[in-house]
DNA sequence: GATGAATGAGAGTTCATTCAT
DNA sequence: GATGAATGAACTCTCATTCAT
């Protein structure tokens, strides 16, 4: 059997593994018995336990990435590029779940090389957010200016909502909806709150709500 | 010493360990060490490793929860009540970072009864924000009907995204947002996107999307 | 059973496995089985394999170098101290094969930390020697001048003199002569030879022996 | 490439690994990948890694029994051969150290069948010494008679001190003395010694010596 | 109530060795 | 003749856990 085969099942197991258990808890010898490989095998193609990690994780979060550029026309207006995105990275997650539980997981219980590899992925994520929102707000007919502070903490919201719901999209079936429903809700939560923000409408703390800084 | 206190230090101690190695990854010896106590003394307390875990998630479930139950007033306004909640997560999580580790990562990784935990956290406060978002839609001037899946969505949303920011705003010092500041850009999307969405203003995907078959 | 007798047995089941088989080849298992312990026990006294090694390596030549140290009285005459010196040196080994094999030969099997602390003591044996050798020198009635590299080499020489009968003193039963035999034969061609040496006779390459530079 | 011309670099390589790391520390892979062929055609050719082993040890011994051999003259006086002998020791040994180490230290280290090559290579050199000293003893003016095992003992003392000075010539360059520096010091020593023996000049133990009882 | 002493079980990793091609 | 692919066995080391005191 072809090595570049073998290893693919290797990492494929890999993965479904480490979704379990995580990566502490996670046996090279497990891995190995999944992949219907031997473990001298795994560690000539893989070298160690933290590298097959590393190999997952970036193999994972390279599919997730591709996925949702792949679903997004750059010359599309910004809403529509988010909802692309959206359902692409919904669909993708709902149809592997193991690597996404790796990625939104698992590779953040074990420190740095790790942490890593996901916050750069998250980043990435997160700055094309942001430049969707800048985007939304130029175009849009208000003009009340944005804070890059603010506009930072919406796009990390934004980007835990989805995360948030991928979890409970992928939960016991039965009540799970579809990508496309759950993308929907997201868009309508969110598109039309930013609409809302940059055009001026905030929500105010009533006046008897006291100095934030108390707390 | 007093057989409470040694506890509450053994317990404290753990919740470090696990905050920062993980379940698998932490070891009895250091929590042990940590804590100030032979290890036979942590047995006889806490009886197992994976008690000893149960019962660190359990105490800070607890807190959190209370941390947020308390702050809120039974008869303050929906939105009132949603900021003021809101303001307490991010201040507690901010407050307790090792605890909020455990709760929102670690406990993820060993599967079953303390995923069942941290589930039913996040269940009891998914539940309370649905309550929220439909009391604000009944007091609503619009009529649009929600449906009650897309209800648990918006709030499984709204989950996400407190979690997300509460672990932007504990990210690296000097950029850290206060826990005013973080709710406020939290509210401002979510409130302002809601009363839109229940007054019947959705977002729509433009006619010429149409599904793409393949995701 | 108290620590300290447990890690001395297990130190002497260590000697007698490394003695036989070298470092690589030694396996902490037979180790602990010899000493009567289980493997963790012995791992959490003597924390590595590599510093049991150097534990056992520090143990014989401090055990080896006492022997002959306190064999010597340091007013006597040089050659009586020389005799005395190794006539301990023979009857130590003798009495320790295994520690003497420990010494001899394993330690030089596995690099740097532990060649140098038995080359150490090698250089420490080596400088005594120099030093009586130097003082039998000054009080010989002759005058020729010794050669400092010359009376380096010719420590050197005693001591591998002395290392190799004490080998051969330790080989197969029957015809083994004893530590005062051993001593004697050494002391009898080596300072006689060094009398000889100091007071100016040489042996001189016969005239057609041509020049040594050609080799 | 020729069958012999792989094996010899082989074994080459071989050597260069056993020297440098003893027996069990030596993997396959390296000797292979140092001697530039594929695990299995060195399996091929040399069966497994002890033949492997004692193929080594018996190329470096005839080769080094093969030089001093031929740099002796049968028909030359006793100490010329000695000479001879000796020089072309030191040198064989200064030009090929990992054979050398092979022989001298790591033969040693991995007990039975290699031992007894080694042994009996070390047998062969005593024993022409033996033969020295006896003919050296029978050209003697003098008449003591020698005893048997005396002889064996000096000539083992002979051997080590030998190898003893090829060890330190071949130590940290820059105070290295050359081959034939090295024979002379011994010769000096071990000669002029040799020739007071044999005419009865020993060195006696001064009167109030006494043999402890304890040593 | 508290601990020093002790261990069974299992982790990651490496190695000498062998086929099928 | 030569090799990529593959493995059983063994190694060092760690950990959760329990007694006897």
């Amino acid at each position: 059997m072809p090595r570049e085969v073998r290893e693919r099942q290797m990492i494929d197991a890999a993965v479904r593994v480490f979704a379990r258990c995580g990566y502490s808890a996670a046996s090279m010898d497990e891995i190995a018995e999944l992949a219907g490989a031997s473990k001298p095998l795994v560690y000539l193609y893989l070298n160690s336990k933290e590298e097959l990690f590393g190999t997952c994780i970036r193999r994972e979060a390279a599919a997730l990435l591709g996925a949702v550029r792949s679903a997004v026309e750059p010359h599309s207006p910004a809403d529509r590029r988010l909802w692309d995105g959206l359902r692409a990275f919904f669909a993708h997650t709902a149809a592997h779940p193991e690597g996404w539980a790796v990625l939104s997981c698992r590779a953040r219980t074990h420190g740095e090389p790790f942490d890593r590899v996901v916050a750069e992925l998250r980043e990435e994520i997160v700055e094309v957010v942001v430049r969707l929102i800048e985007e939304a707000a130029e175009a849009a007919p208000g003009r009340a200016p944005l804070d890059g502070r603010e506009v930072a903490g919406l796009a990390h919201a934004l980007v835990g909502a989805a995360e948030s719901l991928a979890a409970w999209a992928n939960g016991p079936a039965g009540t799970v909806p579809s990508a496309g429903e759950t993308a929907e809700t997201l868009m309508n939560v969110a598109w039309v709150g930013l609409e809302n923000l940059v055009s001026g409408r905030r929500w105010e703390a009533a006046a008897e709500a006291g100095p934030p800084s108390s707390v």
